[in-house]
DNA sequence: CCTACCGATCGGTAGG
DNA sequence: CCTACCGATCGGTAGG
């Protein structure tokens, strides 16, 4: 016994396996895709034991979101100042975007897998968490615009929604649908390219300036 | 008794409704989220029916696959012919990408669940069905770039892999992920959007001719 | 194409 | 945190 007999102790133990397995689970299985006994399994403890930590099959579903939600929430004001400071540094941005998915191979396929399974809850999702965030990237981009250093036929919203899709899209599958090509695109190839295009499409040309 | 009892029609019938309501089932819930009765009430037959028709669940989600895919062969040709007709057009190819997936929704919504839920078997579709397509398309991006009208930095493969993972991205889950932004883009805004930032980033900036 | 039925597994509860 | 157990549903088979 060299396990503290601690329930307080255990109880966190547990919850934090059990959300560990459960995002790795659900994120490369699908929820319904995945029983509980699995998680169970995963994890070394019994099937009650999990009803008795989050309730139900769904409430380890919705904790496993909101902690993904948490670390976004987290690290966003981090992002964003690093990002503003000097202007709105679109590479920055995206580096950052990039390494928080990259962080947790989970966080793109789990996000991936709840605007598919339950698009209600996703939209109500992201406008509680992420809308005020990403306002201040349209604002930036905004005013870019009217100073002549972003191009003016950009439209701000559908060009951040693209974006975002676009990082998260080739972060979930990037190296599945690379099988598209011959040679394969490896996903830090992908990336690279996307920051370029972006750059390309984000900057007028010369003579429009 | 309207409906003709000639076997043959009725398996026809039978068939073709099943795979209807798959696709649809499918593509709404996922394949481990719906169930072969779900399927046979959508249908109006009994569960043995479907286990006849396609041997088993597996047979009937490959049965589904084989359909979406075997469009996409009949329609690859005609598009390819018409983009290339005049020199390879950037336009008249993600035109037609998007009409092949808004004409039906289910084909973005399945291409992309089964790429998250057996990437290997995902892999050797894309490879067995679509590589030698996109290799022309690189192979016309290279011609363009040696021209000098496409841009010099443009990674062929890579860009053409964005492009395509961020048309199905917009196109299955556009409706949802555009929460992110206020006003929502709408989906064909997105589009829009998307033609302009492929067409900014593969033409050279004219100072760079 | 059906009814009847199979064993296995599902999420969840009782009770401790 | 466990064992024991619940009814419901799962994919699939037997037999016609």
């Amino acid at each position: 016994m060299t396990r503290a007999p601690t329930p307080e102790l255990d109880d966190l133990d547990v919850r934090t396996l059990a959300l560990r397995e459960a995002t790795r689970l659900f994120a490369e299985r699908g929820v319904a895709g995945t029983s509980l006994q699995a998680v169970a399994d995963a994890v070394g403890v019994s099937k009650p034991t999990l009803v008795y930590h989050f309730g139900s099959k769904d409430g380890l579903r919705e904790a496993v979101l909101e902690q993904l939600l948490g670390h976004w929430q987290d690290e966003l004001p981090r992002i964003m100042a690093a990002a503003t400071a000097g202007g709105p540094r679109l590479e920055a941005l995206l580096d950052a975007l990039y390494a928080f998915f990259l962080e947790d191979r989970s966080r793109a396929l789990l996000l991936l897998r709840e605007a598919l399974d339950r698009p209600d809850a996703f939209r109500a999702l992201l406008r509680q968490h992420l809308t005020p965030w990403t306002g201040l990237l349209t604002q930036a981009m905004r005013a870019g615009q009217a100073a002549g250093m972003a191009h003016h036929k950009a439209d701000p919203e559908a060009f951040v929604q693209i974006l975002i899709t676009t990082a998260i899209g080739v972060l979930a599958i990037g190296d599945r649908a690379n099988a598209l090509l011959s040679p394969e695109p490896s996903v830090d190839t992908q990336l690279s390219e996307l920051t370029r295009i972006a750059r390309a499409a984000l900057h007028p040309h010369p003579q429009e300036a």
